[in-house]
Order: C-alpha cells, then sequence, then structure tokens
DNA sequence: CAGAATCCGATTGGATACTG
DNA sequence: CAGTATCCAATCGGATTCTG
C-alpha cells in the first residue's frame, strides 16, 4: 500500500492569499498534490488540509469533480469508503501549477520586500 | 506616440470564474496584458476594461503597486494625469500567466464539456 | 482627469451539530 | 466513515454620488 499523507505537507505554506496566481479555489492546489500519486479516501485528504472543515472539502472536491478534474469512488461497505482520484484532466493541471510555483520561488521574496517597504512608507 | 488600446481586447474573454488558474483579483490579468507594452493612463485602462468602475480599478491598482507589480506616477498637471507602468516583478508574471493560457487554450474545452456532462447528469 | 466616500448584494469560507 | 444541514462573519465586487 502507499504512504500515507504527510500531515505537515503543507506546514511551511504561504497563505493562498499572499501570491498572485492561484489555481481554482482555497483548497484546490493543496488537493491536487495530494491527489499526485494516486487515489486517497476523504479522510486521507482531511489529514494534511487540516483544519478544513468537512463541508468546506465537499465542496472543493464537488467543484473539481464537476469539472472533470477528479472522480469519486464510493464502495457499498460499511464503514463506507470513498475515494478520490485525479483525472488525466487533472493531471494536466500540474503543468500551470508548476509554473506558478516556480514564480514563488524565483519572484515571492521580492513581491514580500515590496509588501513590507509599502506598509513602511505610510 | 504608441496606439491606444483596443475597446474590444478582452470582448471574447471566458468569464474569469469559469477559469481555473487565476491571476492576482479580478481584473490583474487584464491590467498586466493593457500594461505590456508600455505605461497607460487611468482613463485609458478603463476604456478595454469597461465595465469597470473607478473604485474597483483603483483598488486593483493599489494592490499591485503595494505588492511591487506596477508603479503610479502622478504628474502635477491640470487637468492631471496619472500614469501606471508595470516593473520588471510585474513583467516576469507573464511567464505563470502565459502557463495558463497554454492550459486554457489545450484544455479549456474539455473542462467545459465536462461541466456540461454534469449539468445533464442530473 | 483621477480618484474618494458611501452603501449594498452576492459570494466565500468556516463553526457547529447531526446522520445513513 | 463520509458526509449533510444550518447558521454566520468576512470579503469581494459593484452602483452611485461627490471632489481637488
Amino acid at each position: 500500500m502507499r504512504e500515507p499523507l504527510d500531515p505537515a505537507l503543507f506546514a511551511d505554506c504561504d497563505d493562498h492569499t499572499d501570491l498572485p496566481v492561484r489555481v481554482g479555489d482555497k483548497w484546490t492546489a493543496k488537493i491536487l498534490v495530494c491527489l499526485r500519486d494516486g487515489p486517497r479516501r476523504f479522510s486521507e485528504l482531511q489529514v494534511p488540509l487540516a483544519p478544513v472543515t468537512p463541508k468546506v472539502l465537499t465542496e472543493s472536491l464537488r467543484a473539481m469533480e464537476r469539472d472533470g478534474l477528479v472522480t469519486r469512488t464510493a464502495y457499498d461497505e460499511t464503514p463506507p469508503r470513498v475515494e478520490y482520484e485525479l483525472t488525466p484532466l487533472g493531471h494536466s493541471l500540474f503543468q500551470p501549477l508548476a509554473a506558478s510555483c516556480t514564480w514563488n520561488a524565483t519572484h515571492g521574496a521580492e513581491m514580500a520586500r515590496a509588501r513590507e517597504e509599502y506598509a513602511n512608507r505610510r
């Protein structure tokens, strides 16, 4: 079986509002990363994405399903099991996402400095 | 002097909420495009960006100025003249923006189809 | 011309509690 | 386990009006 997701996967991640390029809603990019190497259960996703609430996580996953980025597979067992998996279309988003990450790595600090300077200039 | 901006520059542009990758807020990406070839006045920007209101356009420009993406230069004349110009940091955003546009061109139709199919499956 | 001020509706994300 | 159902605060974008 595959490795469980690292609970601290996004620990040192900037707040999404601090970055100029966003993919989907607040949680979409992180969900993409979590599903990169294969399907994951709902409860697996909740671990690295904490403190996301079930309602909000469901909303993001539904939107991604609607857009054809993920598939949702429910297994008829007790307790219930549901798996989310990236489609090829979902995988294709890693291309622009990588470009965004490259920008953050290359220019993120410069933007942060510009913000501080702007704040200090009041 | 340079060409005026085409009033229909964004006429056949998808609504920003239809696309998965966004740069800044609702108007940021379009402002980047308007400033690509050199400085522009506030009123010049309003033309292709119509029906943006002055308040919202100002908010976007202020945020971009704060982030070091544009400079704002006010000339002390009557009537007043203000010019906005991209910084090198602002120009650097065309890299991830291009990746986003490539994705839209390559996979946008597929996402649109997925949405229709999802809607019809109710 | 280039905005500032005010007010407002819609959307977003979250807290909390409950269920098949 | 994998959600759903309510309720709610904050943010976003826009309409309108006014000004140096």
